[in-house]
DNA sequence: GTCTATATCAAGATAGAC
DNA sequence: GTCTATCTTGATATAGAC
């Protein structure tokens, strides 16, 4: 990586920002709902300014999406080398703990469920691509490895495991009891964690 | 409930298509990305046609909402009325199992969890928000019910047991594996109830 | 109540000066 | 690269004739 010059250094810095911005409005409102006016606002910059740095508001939601990854990446490769080394199912609740405290802080940019143009906008970038699957395969590895070792059940294909953990990091059932503001978050990601690994019944003692 | 003219229930039938549509464009794209065009394209009648049935969007929306409640509490009366009377854990199981079959048809208006102007505008809704509580109340006795006599974790608080059974009804998870085409709705189904209720990991052999 | 045609407005994107 | 001012589009809602 060349070194960058202090004009480049600047523009890096600002476009940090932005996506700093972005990445908290659409962790918010969700892509829909957040409009470039508000980003530039919230970034202090005039709108045709930011259209310099993004190409369009696909764009700008692309990089703060590829940026969540990127910490998603780091923390993962944190949890592969901790010593001593957990156990698959520790690894998988450690980033599915992981993932709750994010959202719960409001720095989870969720991108719509249902089809938008986002969603066909990252279908086709392929930095967000690679990214996704880098987190899915090692995902996917631990959960191999869980239900080898039968700590997960095997009668479960492995996707959709995958797809659970997914749609828990971003599960409304957090925001709704964050909202109610009965209980700490750490109380609330116990229990999450509890319902999405054990289920909402009573767990049977183990012999 | 007095007869109704010829005319009365001919306006009954066209509202009902209309609600038809307007429900089945929800569960497809959700509040924001459906268009009142689309609506009236679909229902195949003029856009100020609609407006003189309904005064806005959100009313549309509405209509709908209600009239998927309505659906809901017929169901859980259909199951207060079961003979043998199942028990508690297994009507909440039934339930769970009712609304995913419904997403599965691709029937289910879910609201969007962010805020909108859907949001607000059911919030104030005094048609809505009688139904949902009386949804609310007919589930939170089951829920006490079962926590009671030892199948449900007492460990969890009610409520989030609720907002966890009305999350598992729109859960996008359903929406993914369906998309898949590998497996069977039934299949699908069963899977969910089971992440549902007993969790990720390997069951314990119940001693 | 239904239609065609139109008003209105919000939001993504751009022009052009500096 | 940043700004102000403007263009353009798409979507909600309405006017007014029949």
């Amino acid at each position: 990586m060349a070194r960058l010059s202090f004009r480049e250094q600047m523009l890096r810095v600002r476009e940090d920002a932005i996506v700093d911005s972005v990445n908290r409005l659409l962790a918010e409102k969700g892509f829909d709902l957040m409009t470039v006016d508000e980003v530039a606002a919230d970034v202090g910059i005039a709108k045709a300014s930011l259209y310099k740095h993004f190409a369009s508001k696909e764009d700008l939601a692309a990089a703060a999406m590829i940026r969540a990854l990127d910490r998603a990446l780091a923390q993962l490769e944190r949890l592969r080398a901790s010593q001593p080394q957990p156990s698959p199912l520790e690894l998988l609740k450690a980033v599915a703990r992981w993932s709750m405290q994010v959202q719960l802080a409001g720095e989870m940019p969720s991108l719509p469920s249902q089809n938008s143009s986002l969603r066909t906008s990252l279908l086709h970038n392929a930095a967000y691509l690679h990214r996704l699957t880098q987190v899915s395969d090692q995902l996917g590895e631990w959960i191999l490895a869980a239900q080898s070792d039968g700590s997960l059940d095997t009668a479960l294909p492995p996707e959709l495991i995958l797809f659970t953990l997914y749609a828990r990091a971003c599960d409304p059932v957090l925001t709704v009891l964050k909202a109610g503001g009965q209980h700490s978050d750490e109380q609330i990601v116990e229990w999450l964690l509890r319902t999405c690994f054990q289920g909402l019944m009573t767990t049977p003692a183990k012999s």
